[in-house]
DNA sequence: CTATACTGTTACCTTGTGGTTACCATGCTA
DNA sequence: TAGCATGGTAACCACAAGGTAACAGTATAG
């Protein structure tokens, strides 16, 4: 992931490189807004950017005129931070694009946080599950064992959902019973007729199942072994 | 556009909903986290929000826990919100699936700002979009397929914006039927034809079809498989 | 003002879901 | 060994959800 710092205080910028780096995101630093608008120039409009973090308050100009300019090509998506807690710079900043707001001081931990999720949001980097052949696109909400697309049923998407995000670890079956009939009388048998269509729709043929019963403990979604 | 205000503070409440209202936004009001269980039971897992905003600390437990438990079914996004300044509480929040956060005391613009961001209302319209022999120009409101030009009548183009935004994802028929028709009382058939009517329409003859049913979930454009 | 198209409504059909029952396999315990 | 608990499978079927066509009232355009 690339994000672009555009903000004139050097030691924050510094510390705050240092910390997305650690978490694995990549930086480029602009200090100064006419720095901000070359790269822009370079860029095609920040295309390459999966978000731009902003500073309003630049040594050479405020940062809004960046994004009123060149808001026409704008891909990337802007986090804006400032000092101010004014109520009108925030809305300024909202009512001229920007997708988050966050204001200093701010925790770093925090920052790569709301990046991340910004970065995620446009990129609509979808949420997949993969295991073995299995194939799970969560956004998408499409299930596929190799190339072949399986279709689910609104319960069992729902109870696949609910073990993938806890693979590999085991689900009990009251947890299971309570998410899927939360309110209803449950009976053991709607669940273990849930369980094995579940199963069937997974592994046709001989394909491995993915799906263990943990006696006592639950089921789990891993590979067979 | 109608989201779940989770919140025990009556008086809060009762000004964010005023000012949500003015602002065009429907709101629903659960005031305990038990009576949100009860709402996310009978909505299938919030299917019809298009956000919530979730008050941290509630008499009768903690939000984290609504959000962990349902979160497999969760379509709609959440939006954080508590008095603890702490950022542990944030990260933790975040982790849980939450896609925004606001510390109390906030102001009521900044609120509604973020919630119209979070429920996507601010979806940059691509000017072109195309599926397979599908051409679909938003700005000139011109459809093709192939080589031939297809008119659509008003509702049919509004719905097949929607399902263009959100492709290849799935858009449940809850939220079609908000979109289409904000205000009245929605017929289930009215919501039936007007599918029907977009179906034919965008494939005569034997062309694939393109909007694909994803039984319990809703409706998807992407190519048939 | 007339013709056309749009949309709400009804009726009917098809399909698949999911609760139910029945039966079998395994493993533990008395 | 019988008895019981846990887990897996298959088949049945009421019923809800989805799909289609036809009709009529109303809006819209020419």
């Amino acid at each position: 992931m690339l994000i672009l710092l555009v903000e004139d205080d050097a030691v924050l910028a510094a510390q705050t490189i240092d910390f997305l780096n650690a978490e694995g995101i990549e930086v480029d630093y602009a200090a100064t807004l006419g720095r901000a608008k070359e790269i822009a120039a370079q860029t095609a409009s920040f295309d390459k950017y999966d978000a731009i973090i902003l500073d309003m308050s630049l040594p050479d100009g405020n940062a809004l005129s960046l994004l009123q300019q060149s808001l026409a090509g704008f891909d990337a998506p802007v986090l804006f931070c400032t000092a101010a807690t004014d109520l009108d710079d925030k809305l300024a900043a909202f009512a001229a694009g920007a997708l988050d707001y966050i204001t200093k001081p701010f925790a770093l931990p925090e920052l790569a946080v709301r990046v991340k999720l910004l970065a995620g949001k446009v990129s609509k980097c979808n949420q997949v599950f993969e295991l073995g052949s299995l194939h799970v696109d969560f956004s998408a909400k499409i299930v596929r064992r190799g190339n072949r697309t399986i279709v689910l049923s609104p319960q069992q998407w729902q109870l696949l959902t609910l073990l993938a995000e806890q693979a590999p670890t085991p689900v009990s079956k009251a947890q299971i019973l309570r998410h899927i009939w939360p309110d209803s009388e449950v009976n053991n048998n709607m669940y273990k007729s849930l369980l094995t269509r579940l199963r069937h729709n997974l592994s046709r043929d001989n394909e491995p199942s993915v799906i263990q019963t943990l006696k006592g403990q639950g089921v789990a979604l891993r590979e067979s072994s």
